[in-house]
DNA sequence: AAATAATAGGATATAAATATCCATAAGTAA
DNA sequence: TTACTTATGGATATTTATATCCTATTATTT
């Protein structure tokens, strides 16, 4: 449902904020989060453009949050890669009826609503560690590296 | 957010529970739905495998719900063509923790469960006439063809 | 200044979703 | 039987998403 992309910002975002301290290069992220080095760096350029994460270049740069994690909503993660589009005007026809949907696209419409309000509401910390669960990122294979 | 195949097969249903009696040929469905009609044939295809309509060739045939409006949940059409998935194990690695998903996932999980009870819950009945709304498919640009 | 480490960006490759085309099979009517 | 209508299924084309590769740019360290 989410695609291949907001799934793997949303994994590199959670990795980052699991260490807000030190800059993670794009290396280190694709290492944690098992997402392609190439396409990863096209990905974090999109979350730098929107303002989301900061990028240092040279030696011991790297990426890190520009906000804290509680601060940085799930849904702010997937705007900025793939956003969820609400439907507006009917993609049938020219919208002859102004901006009022047919009952389907209604709801629809309804369902990406509800979608766009629950991870509104859950921020990058809540992701990190919710009470009595597992490591952040499942089973990172390689723990110690 | 739903794949454009999703989205012509609600399309399709919707136009074939506004007549109920008649049998509709594709290319009937096609022109009132806008839907092209080579890729709709496909589609058609999906539904009547799943169970959802029937498909009757020769002179007078056409396709049919196989179910009364009311008992067709739109959930049942999106999961014939194009599947909602559950994230049951995390996509990260190997599950090695069983079926316990990691706060990310299970987050993302839930909005899933959502879109999946939202659909569950509306009937290609209830998508036609909502109280006070407009007609069924938008602006249907040639209503009278 | 030179060497190294890192991101940025453009070009390209691959895979998947979307869309089309055509020949065939199946049904109806005369 | 014949002519006609309609769905079926296979092959193919097009577009978009995903993924890779390579060079340039920026920053740090010595």
């Amino acid at each position: 449902m989410l695609s291949q992309t907001a799934e793997y910002a949303l994994r590199a975002m959670a990795h980052l904020a699991s260490l807000p301290e030190e800059a993670q290069t794009a290396q280190q992220i694709a290492g944690q989060t098992l997402v392609p080095l190439p396409y990863l760096s096209k990905v974090l350029q999109l979350l730098g453009k929107a303002g989301l994460i900061s990028a240092q270049r040279g030696l011991h740069g790297g990426f890190r949050l520009l906000r804290l994690p509680t601060e940085i909503t799930i849904y702010e993660v997937v705007q900025a890669v793939d956003p969820l589009k609400r439907i507006t005007v009917c993609p049938l026809a020219i919208a002859t009826h102004g901006s009022n949907l047919c009952p389907l696209h209604r709801q629809l419409d309804n369902a990406v609503g509800q979608i766009e309000e629950s991870f509104r509401s859950v921020t990058l910390a809540e992701v990190l560690s919710e009470p009595g669960s597992n490591r952040p990122l499942c089973a990172t294979p390689n723990p110690a590296v």
